[in-house]
Formats: C-alpha cells, structure tokens, sequence
DNA sequence: TTAATCTATACTAAATTGGTAGGGTATGTT
DNA sequence: AACATACCCTACCAATTTAGTATAGATTAA
C-alpha cells in the first residue's frame, strides 16, 4: 500500500517547477536540485507531459514548465499519471466476484473514491511555501 | 497503489469465518471455498493469529475461528496485519525529507490517516449478508 | 495409537520496479 | 549553415517483492 519512487519523483518535480522562477527550466537543473538522474527524470517528465501536466521547449534556453497554473493541478491527477488509476485491489482470487454482490467490492469502491477525493482536493499551490 | 493478493484472501477467509455456522472450521473447508491452496492460506492464517484475529484449535474437529465477534473486527485491522502499517510513501529519493518542512510528507500523512480511518469504520460483520 | 489438524522454515518462479544506456530529433543562437 | 543545448524514444538489466509450493514436524481429540 505504498506509492511508487517515480510517483515521488514525479510530484518533487511538480512542486520544484511550481517554484520555479524562470519561465522554464532545465531537466539537467531539476535532476540536480532532486538529487535524481537526468535520464530517469526524462522518462517521468515524459509521462507527465502526455496528460497535459507540463509542457517542454527544445533548444537553447528550452526546458520544462507547468502547463497549467499550481492552482489548478492537484495532487490527484499527478499521481494517477504515473501510478495509474487508483483501484485498491485487483481482485485476482479465482472465487472472487463470481458472485454477482462480492461483499469486498463495496470497500475498495468506497476507499478508491475517498483516495481519489483526499489526493483531489490538494492543490500544487498549496504544497509550496 | 494496490493491496496484495494475501490481502484480499486473507480477507475472504476472515468473511468466510464471520459467516460458518459451526464453532470452528477446518482449513481444508476454508481454501476448497475461497479455491485457494491450502498451504498458502495456511501461511495468511497463521499471520492473522499472531495478530489475534483469529484463533486455531488442533486435533480432530479442529480448525480455525474469529478470536472477536465480527463486529468488533475492522477491515483496516486485517489490511494492516497482512500489508503492513498505511504508509503511502516511503520517501526514497536522497533530497527527501531532507529540509526540516518536507513539503509532501503532509500530504502522505493526512492521507495514510484518512485510508485507515475509513478502513477501521468498516467492520467485519457488515460484509456478511 | 492414530488420524486429523495446525506450525514453521526454506525454497522458487514470475512479476514489478528502479534505474541505466545509447542513440536519435528538434530548435534557438551565433 | 553549424553547433550546442535540450528534449525524445526504445531497449535493456539488476534488485526487489510477491505469489505460491514443498517438506517436515509438532500437537491434540477421539
């Protein structure tokens, strides 16, 4: 029941880009300040971009910014984008939901909707000082 | 962002114990229903018991019961003995929780917080039909 | 005694995760 | 045009975790 390293990565450099004073910044800046290699930081940027969560510039002075104001990107959304969608059990048991109401169903439901409202509700603007 | 497999079966045993009508029940019986080895289930069961969720009879006759009655069992009692404490992040990277304020280590907080709340309100005995 | 049951440890195979490597492709500046 | 800077893409590997099996042994009710 942990997220993942790239999650955590993922969301520092969120908060580092919400911080940033420039217009953009440097994946090689970035990786630097986080303590993380540039190539890993590559692919979890990668990830990022495809849903929207920040925008690149190539060449001379290019880099990374947020592609959305801090306020209206939560925490929720970065961490669906690099953990996938938030389903606390897979249900991989060959007798599970066979039956059409499988009792357990209802708590991973309810748990996975107050995950998802909980990690919603916290704004990027609310994790920088 | 998922709970184990031994989690869920160790689970649909507990279910499983909360509904049998005799005062104990075999193993055998329990992994032939939730089509678990009997072995593996073994292995769940008898983490449950040092946690004193359930209790074991030997002999003949003997077998597996609740060691409460259901309603006094929660379902978060039974994820945190079988996954561990709620700690939804474990901070890996070396530039975390490095700075006196971790700006994230709140949010992990007030969510593992939330999780187990929500977890602990479910009781045992209102999965049984 | 004996058969049924629980207990404990060791092992393995598969999946996931964390992280690396190398070679591209695009673009702004000179 | 050339070059340096920066992003993009795919493949790969090693460590860890997880799921599940196997073997052997100890306890107890009948």
């Amino acid at each position: 029941m942990k997220f993942s390293a790239q999650t955590e990565y993922g969301l520092k450099a969120m908060v580092n880009l919400a911080q940033a004073k420039s217009k953009t910044k440097a994946i090689k800046v970035i990786a630097k300040e986080e303590m993380v290699s540039v190539k890993y930081l590559e692919k979890i940027l990668n990830i990022l971009r495809k849903f929207d969560l920040v925008e690149s510039f190539k060449g001379t002075n290019g880099g990374y910014a947020l592609k959305k104001p801090a306020s209206k990107i939560s925490v929720g959304e970065i961490v669906i984008a690099l953990e996938g969608p938030i389903e606390p059990m897979k249900c991989v048991g060959k007798a599970c939901c066979m039956e059409e109401a499988c009792s357990l169903k209802s708590v991973w439901t309810l748990l996975g909707k107050q995950i998802e409202k909980t990690l919603k509700d916290i704004k990027l603007s609310h994790l920088i000082k």
